[in-house]
DNA sequence: CTTCCAACTTTGTCCAGGACAAACAGTGCG
DNA sequence: CGCACTGTTTGTCCTGGACAAAGTTGGAAG
């Protein structure tokens, strides 16, 4: 039995809604309706928890919570599945690498990683492998198969994984020079990291800049002239509408020589109503545009 | 001339103290006292920010805010150097990565990391470059010299250099096995790797969590045979009393055949109560421990 | 003179309830 | 069918207060 008390810090953290949010509902909905410790603080259950790790990841893919709340667990299951956003065990690897996980067989899972690293190469294992795994791993952790430690010990492994492959095919400065990062608030390393590999894998020099940085610093280093390209990726927690309009106000700030690549669920399905942004569907499709700017570059 | 609007929300993120703590001391100590835009919303000028982060290091130092909010700038950055704690321009080429870090010269950057990596090894490296040239960096954000944008850079750059050493290094699980981490609200991953980097570095096994891994976990894992260190890390953000309760918390957990290993400016002048805790107060230390701990398991 | 305990002060986190703009969902008109 | 307008939903910020944990101080006892 496992016991059943989490603070509302606790849940922030682990959930990802801020504290006001959450009493918010409280109030609102009545969800989640914790207990109360001596303190009058309060204190909510693993069910909860579980609830409103599911309902978070909903609302990322745009719904609402008022229609969300009063559905039980396997309702809100069903609705991430029909939205195809989760495609349950496409990745065959995965069920290994969580065993892996659970038993802190790290050497193990590392060999298993550099294997296949090698025998797709770089770009096809980022695709086909790390894209999906990324996915499954997801999912074990929002059905609370695995804990968030194991979740920490995968992305490690992946990181370094993908950090040493970058380290070992990255040049002396091959243009185009690309300059890698988020809007504010985003914080998802490892999708810019798959990113990076693969820009770096086709020739081109990243500029990587980490998550979350200040919009108004990416305006500034546009006018020092050192990057050819400015890709951002979006993830999906984060509000599309505030994507569009810092990728509206970035674009207007730099000069039209500089295009915009901008990728990642937060944004797949927006339709640029300006010229000078490219949206990248998924990751293959980064291949052919890299080409195609180094022959217009030539033209 | 720059615009001096900062939400609170901004602050928060920028410096690293709640809103609730802001607000507690404008009411409290009358600083800091923003002013409010057209909806009522508080608005935080440049140099209340620099202020608070100053204010915000000294806290963590283990000082206490009701003596420093009177302070201005020039009388805060005494207190930090008087306090020793930056020792300022220890660190010969923190100019030049200064340098590179604004123009975004990043071929250049990692070119000139990777030829100290490989002049002075992995484990001279770590001691005497990154880890004054980590506190002279952040020196400079303190002061304003450089954008957060630009310490993300070198965030960056230094986590692909030390992943990549440590993958190179790393062999096929030879022991001691040590899991790496750090206690819940702990966030610092740069300290983390730089263990990680010396312990590789000494032919030992490193399972790397990765920051904020939960308590119960850690005890739970303990049982399962899979390490023989655990090494812990504090910042000196992490309030050191929590660190302490945590560690003999966990002290009691573990079997007493795994040794807990400690390090960090969080935890440094802690004299251990309990037997099977060791602190070590710089990188140097962890390596005649390594060795102790090996002639200890032959004999 | 040091050690230890109790009373007092400082400080961060949580709580309640309210205001409000931005985001979203319709609805009717051209 | 597209677009402007209106109503509802929703997150963030606000005020002001309660309280325990952490830190400090003073005095009694060794």
């Amino acid at each position: 039995m496992t016991k059943p008390s989490h603070s509302i810090d606790a849940v922030e953290r682990d959930v990802g809604l801020t504290k006001d949010v959450l009493r918010k509902w409280e109030r609102r909905y009545g969800f989640p309706s914790p207990g109360r410790d001596c303190h009058g603080d309060r204190v909510y259950s693993d069910d909860e928890i579980l609830r409103l790790r599911l309902i978070k990841r909903l609302i990322d893919q745009g719904r609402r919570p008022g229609a969300l709340v009063a559905l039980d667990r396997a309702q809100l299951e069903q609705l991430l599945e029909s939205a195809g956003d989760v495609a349950p065990s496409q990745c065959p690897i995965a069920a290994d690498v969580a065993r892996l996980l659970r038993d802190r067989r790290v050497p193990e899972l590392r060999t298993t990683l550099n294997q296949l690293l090698l025998r797709q190469g770089l770009r096809h294992f980022v695709q086909d492998t790390i894209a999906p795994l990324n996915v499954a791993i997801g999912e074990a952790w929002l059905r609370g198969d695995i804990e968030i430690a194991e979740e920490h010990l995968y992305t490690e492994q992946i990181q370094t994984v993908l950090r040493s492959a970058i380290a070992m095919q990255t040049g002396a400065g091959a243009s185009p020079r690309i300059l890698l990062t988020t809007l504010p608030d985003e914080l998802h390393a490892l999708g810019l990291l798959m990113v990076e590999a693969m820009l770096v894998c086709e020739g081109a020099t990243c500029i990587a800049l980490g998550t979350q940085t200040p919009a108004a610093d990416l305006g500034a280093i546009g006018e020092g002239n050192a990057f050819d390209v400015l890709a951002l990726s979006f993830s999906s927690a984060f509000p599309r509408r505030r994507a569009v309009d810092g990728l509206i106000a970035l674009r207007t700030r730099l000069p039209a020589s500089i295009p915009i690549w901008v990728g990642g669920s937060g944004i797949s399905g927006y339709r640029p109503t300006v010229d000078g942004i490219t949206v990248f569907r998924n990751l293959d499709s980064i291949v052919p545009a890299l080409q195609q700017w180094r022959s217009r570059g030539l033209s």
